[in-house]
DNA sequence: GTCTATATCAAGATAGAC
DNA sequence: GTCTATCTTGATATAGAC
């Protein structure tokens, strides 16, 4: 195959691995027979999980500047667009899945320490985007950090105690930037 | 060694690893070397890892239960209580480690079943034990979700930004509160 | 109650054929 | 680019001696 497709292929499931079980736990086996290839292929592309780990927070930046292009671009209020980016951030993330940013962070301290630098700068890059959404707004940093924890937080919460929890907090959030 | 102490002890690392490292990814050759026993002996006292697992469990409800008896005795207004709950629950948490909670959270959908339910039931019990605190307060389960999701979320987020994330969030935390 | 030794399995990674 | 085969390591777990 086309090398570059089956790169994009093997990150993309990387992704939805890392959402599921975590970067620590998922497993060039696992990814391998779920894409019909051979370890040894996975290896091919990606010679270390560490370099593989790295393509994924590149595609992780490339999502969030996309996004908010689209979001600069739309014809809402402002006041709506840090709420915007929250919704169409959980809509890349499933029932049985956490942020894939938290589940670096939950990691973090046993990542390569090239990784932990990405995972760093990914970090940063998405409270900036939500920071910058609500530059109008008093103490934009801080109302970041509690949008996106609390956030990050419930999609956590929601493996325990069921999906529900998602609107309790949504709700909230929505609140809080009135 | 007295087989109570020893049980005790084992536990009692075994929360330190599971905060540090998570549960799925700590290990009885972890916790032997730090204890100056092998893992056969660990095994001797938790045959499975997963008894380990529902024994830390058992603790977290317990340290709950203390923590409520000891809140409901203090002399403080009683909208400071559910501050004074976080506060605590903070205060077992150190710089390099995580909500323990969260992190069978995360670990959630790899759990034995019988975990599972453990993990579920410590879960719901903190959201009750801070929705109690707050019963004086509108909507105390949607709020003690917000204050949980936001405080845990926030730990994980220490790990790749630092520790002055805490700080920004408790004071938004108590600002919620007023 | 703790030990040594070992079985079993899964993971990351590499060598070399096709 | 993908394969088979293999190495090495670390994990859960058990058997049996002391």
């Amino acid at each position: 195959m086309d090398m570059e497709n089956r790169k994009e292929q093997i990150i993309e499931r990387a992704l939805v691995h890392i959402k599921k079980r975590g970067y620590l736990s998922f497993s060039y086996d696992h990814l391998s027979k779920e894409l019909g290839l051979t370890k040894a292929s996975i290896h091919y592309h990606f010679e270390k999980k560490e370099s593989l780990g790295l393509a994924v927070c590149d595609r992780l930046e490339t999502g969030l500047d996309q996004m908010m292009i689209a979001i600069k671009q739309m014809d809402i209020d402002p006041k709506e667009k840090a709420i915007e980016f929250l919704r169409m951030r959980l809509s890349y993330i499933d029932l049985d899945e956490i942020c894939p940013i938290s589940a670096f962070q939950a990691d973090f301290p046993y990542l390569p320490e090239i990784l932990k630098q990405s995972v760093q700068h990914v970090t940063n890059k998405e409270l900036g985007c939500v920071a910058e959404l609500l530059k109008d707004i008093h103490n934009n940093e801080a109302k970041a950090i509690l949008l996106l924890s609390a956030l990050k937080g419930a999609l956590q919460y929601r493996r325990a105690v069921g999906g529900e929890i998602m609107e309790t907090i949504s709700k909230q959030l929505k609140e809080l930037l009135q």
